[in-house]
DNA sequence: CGAAAAATGGATTGTCCAATCCAAAATGCG
DNA sequence: CGCATTTTGGATTGGACAATCCATTTTTCG
């Protein structure tokens, strides 16, 4: 892949050149960022963006891995507590916080690139399938302690996967009408469903 | 808007021409589709189809409400009883069975474009969110009369809006890991929740 | 220090594609 | 029938954009 040996100076080129497309994209669309735009965005010339990555579509694909981890790291440290009622409850505000923040703009920046590569760029599609796996992984980790604990009825794989998928619906539908509602209504309705299988009190 | 007069000829190339679009613009994407490739697949030239839109952009208008339209086509008539939690799951039934039909591919035809749009196109975006509006309240009516029967406990437009999140979400991540499960848990989660806000007997 | 490898500059190229243009044919309508 | 309007043909244009190329500078490391 990386082929290349990267001195400390051209890992941080990439680095710049990464987070810039990655905003770019995020703003405007895959198709609809050029690599003008880039160069302009960064200050690099076009043989260095060629330098480090062999055509568009490599650098999407470092785009994708780049907006995975962002995501995460976003979430830290409240992606690690989905082990209560009351720390669900403080992911929601967090990511409903978060688009209110960017005033309802862009959606999920690794769901937004899967929709716009789904039925044309398989590689596409599958690194962002990956980051998926990825977030999934990390909310249902949290929701098997609640249910080993014994608070929870439910198959904790269900329920990981129908919080990411209402998170998913409500950042797209968010997005499109410029209002935060759908993203708090989808996240309330799946986590009181959780707490309405759960022993434990719910917080007021 | 459209200011011409048309013929009957006139419509049934025009109508051609949007269908066309339409399929094509889902199968791979708005940018991706060429005038060219529309051109070959309608057998229309290209006066043709500037002669009944004015540009791209005005096809693409012409394809939202026309996806529109067939979405809500496709789930009559489900959609239309939703007022019981049998009608519900026949819905989500219908859903789920058309994904499998499609083999997961596609997502849904307005989520995506409104995807690809949202954030470089403020008439496309609102194109769609008014689908998403007509959609909603189709599904709203139902909790509505559920409700309005005394029995369904909770907020029927917040349930409504909460369908429709986990049908988005449900149907992207179905595209994106072409795996029908997202949906099906989504939706079913919903549902379930639906239920137990419900006085009625669950059917077995 | 000095050769090899890596990083940068910037002009250029070839392709693709939306949109235009000038007709000609078909259809509607009085 | 005959004029006006609508529909169709297809070649062309002008711009945008991904990607290449050749050269120069900087860095690495023995």
């Amino acid at each position: 892949m990386t082929a290349k040996q990267l001195t400390a100076k051209g890992a941080e080129t990439r680095r710049r050149i990464v987070a810039a497309a990655a905003q770019l994209m995020y703003e405007q669309g895959i198709t609809e960022t050029t690599m003008e735009e880039l160069r302009a965005a960064t200050g690099a010339s076009s043989s260095q963006i060629y330098h480090y990555f062999a055509d568009k579509q490599a650098l999407l694909l470092a785009v994708i891995d780049y907006q995975t981890e962002a995501i995460l790291d976003l979430q830290t440290p409240h992606i690690d507590r989905l082990d209560t009622i009351g720390g669900l409850r403080a992911w929601r505000d967090l990511l409903v916080e978060n688009q209110k923040r960017m005033q309802c703009r862009g959606g999920c920046p690794i769901g937004t690139i899967g929709s716009q590569t789904a039925e044309n760029n398989p590689d596409a599609r599958l690194a962002v399938a990956s980051g998926y796996l990825r977030w999934e992984n990390a909310i249902r980790a949290g929701l098997t302690t609640m249910h080993r604990r014994g608070d929870l009825d439910g198959d904790p794989g269900d329920l990981a996967l129908a919080l990411l998928t209402a998170l998913q619906g409500g950042l797209l539908m968010t997005q499109i009408h410029r209002t935060v509602r759908p993203l708090e209504v989808a996240l309330d309705t799946v986590i009181d469903h959780i707490a309405s299988l759960t022993r434990e009190i719910p917080a007021a």
